[in-house]
DNA sequence: CTGAAAGCGCTTACAG
DNA sequence: CTGAAAGCGCTTACAG
């Protein structure tokens, strides 16, 4: 550290020729001689040179650094999303800086501003609320950023969404087809499009089923472990109480089993469940939790590949809209017996993809 | 993105001063009259005025970047590190860039170089293995960064780390004195020092209980689930098959339940587990896995803080050296049926912390 | 308290 | 193919 750095002045003059022909050797510029070309990048190698990065992305406005904004990177669905993100920026030679705004606001602001001062080209926001004052700023901006996850109102952005309204449309009518009629849901807020679009696939599967949609089934809170807990206890001491329970993520739906298993009671025997996301947890055999699969890395994944597209061909509008469709990954916590004990018809009509499948990642 | 962006000099023009008065009355420099500063900052205001962070990250040489290299950010484990990293850089202004290697030492050497091509003061190591030429070579270099996790072999850094012997110790010893004689053990390989530091204190318990050691109890493997659930195979066929299962990490226990649901065996009336971490999934009501706590957010938070203390005292030995205590949760997936039905004295010792506890986040 | 000068280490744009 | 000039937007160090 003590030492001073070598810069392109140093190569130039022991390899007698002007700093500019450095950079160009260093720039796999064309306009040089193989020999010169060579020379130089021997002298580079022999005196352990590395251009400065700073220097660098001062004169050319570029610093290849994306910002990953999301909730929670300790959450496990944001975590894979970013490892998706990660290995697709590195590709393209891209680094990745993050911050977890707990859905806050204010956070949500700071944060931006942070990483608008780390320098960031472009940023990628996993967990907006409907509407979020800062990102539709940058959006008017047109600063480059994609939306993943979770939408913003309205169309003006690029985003790779999961279509949650058939997702939660689906895992329902599942439930249906099965044989529960009191069905409950615990999900997140209205103010995020994905707590939002699963209520809504739920409802709509409720009413093509003609069955009556009650308030009293729907609990609303953070995606939180807390939030299926509490709804579950809440849920379980109402006189009419539900035959199942649909969490709005795996987060919620472990909730659920820590609530139901406190009171003793059994999965899908005393109460059928289902979650959505398909984290590990999900998939454990013990668990065995019936429940969406999102494709997380993949989202991460097509979000930084839209977002460099849209960097580097300096677009400005708005094409890259990728919805990506769920599958139902059936397994046993949503239990068959009622089913039996019914022998209700509407069950033909169910496909399982997979029962009990036990996918290790 | 259009206009041309607002400089220093066009507030000085503005307001009828040189662009090193605006300078100072930005970087609340006190040689300044208020007055000046006032009139000057409300200008800024007015412009939108916001400083070029890659002009001064390029004079200033601090790009107040910190580089994370884990061996998987979408490990829950690691994510919840990085969270704490990242709370207490944000603290203290600093971004947080990472980087997952899979443990590969290839991909190590080009995430490093990667990282400080974006120009990061500072590194956080959090997977490690017991030699790490890039990372040595970053030492002998005196770059500032710190180990988190893992350590290197040596005493020449700055660390973070639990003491994995105390923690794979006691929890082996619990195993003992609830009455459990041929124990296993699936763990992490021995290059890393938690791998290896963890069969040590399993090794130490055994040896103080006058428990004869056998190599056919010891799997190792990467810390993933996949290694529980094969090594688990095996285990569950041996003639003289073990009465309980140490797993290494609370991943490998997951992939242990996997293969023991699947054999329709109970936990932990056929076989008793233990893991390591305390991750959610194990305080799950459904799952109570007896494990060692980790406390993985507060290591992320000290390693940022002797990294900055590092840092910004420009300190050049190594005397941050941080050994974090393990803490025993005991859940009933170790069992208690083999200490009823033998009587085992040596129970009596054994301090239950917490027996089915519940610890939501 | 204020300012003119110099420079950080590169790249862009132009001239030969 | 090579180079001299200019400049990116700030800060550091010095002079008043």
């Amino acid at each position: 550290m003590g030492q001073k750095r070598v810069t392109i002045r140093d190569i130039a003059k022991m390899a007698k020729v002007s700093h500019m022909t450095v950079s160009r050797a260093l720039n796999n510029d064309p306009r040089i001689r193989e020999e010169t070309k060579k020379r130089i990048l021997e002298l580079v190698d022999k005196l352990n040179y590395r251009p400065d990065a700073r220097a660098r992305t001062f004169v050319s406005k570029k610093s290849n650094l994306i910002g990953l904004v999301v909730s929670d990177i300790s959450n496990p669905f944001y975590a894979e999303l970013a490892r998706g993100i990660e290995d697709k920026a590195h590709e393209e030679g891209y680094n990745v800086i993050f911050c977890s705004t707990d859905n806050k606001p204010e956070r949500m602001e700071t944060y931006v501003h942070l990483m608008m001062d780390a320098g960031v080209d472009a940023f990628i926001f996993a967990s907006t609320r409907i509407r979020e004052p800062v990102v539709e700023k940058l959006i008017d901006e047109r600063f480059p950023l994609v939306l993943v996850n979770r939408r913003l109102r309205g169309e003006a952005f690029n985003y790779v969404v999961l279509n949650n309204i058939r997702g939660a449309y689906e895992i329902t009518e599942h439930l249906i087809n099965l044989g529960y009629r009191r069905i409950a849901i615990i999900t997140g807020t209205s103010n995020m499009s994905t707590g939002l679009d699963r209520l809504k696939g739920y409802q709509q599967a409720l009413k093509d089923s003609r069955i009556e949609f009650s308030e009293n089934y729907v609990i609303q809170g953070p995606f939180t472990r807390g939030t299926g807990y509490e709804g579950t206890k809440h849920l379980l001491t109402m006189k009419n109480r539900p035959e199942a329970i649909f969490g709005g993520n795996d987060y919620i739906a472990m909730g659920v089993i820590d609530a139901v298993e406190e009171l003793g009671l059994h999965i899908p025997e005393d109460i059928a469940l289902v979650g959505f996301d398909d984290t590990e947890f999900a998939s454990n055999q013990r668990i065995r939790l019936t429940t969406v699969s999102q494709r997380k890395y993949e989202m991460g994944n097509l979000g930084v590949q839209i977002l460099i597209d849209y960097i580097e061909r300096k677009e400005t509008d708005y094409t890259h809209k990728i919805i990506l469709e769920p599958r139902l990954i059936i397994r046993e916590s949503c239990g068959q017996k009622l089913r039996e004990k019914r022998k209700n018809k509407l069950t033909r009509g169910s496909k399982v993809e997979s029962f009990s499948s036990f996918d290790r990642t």
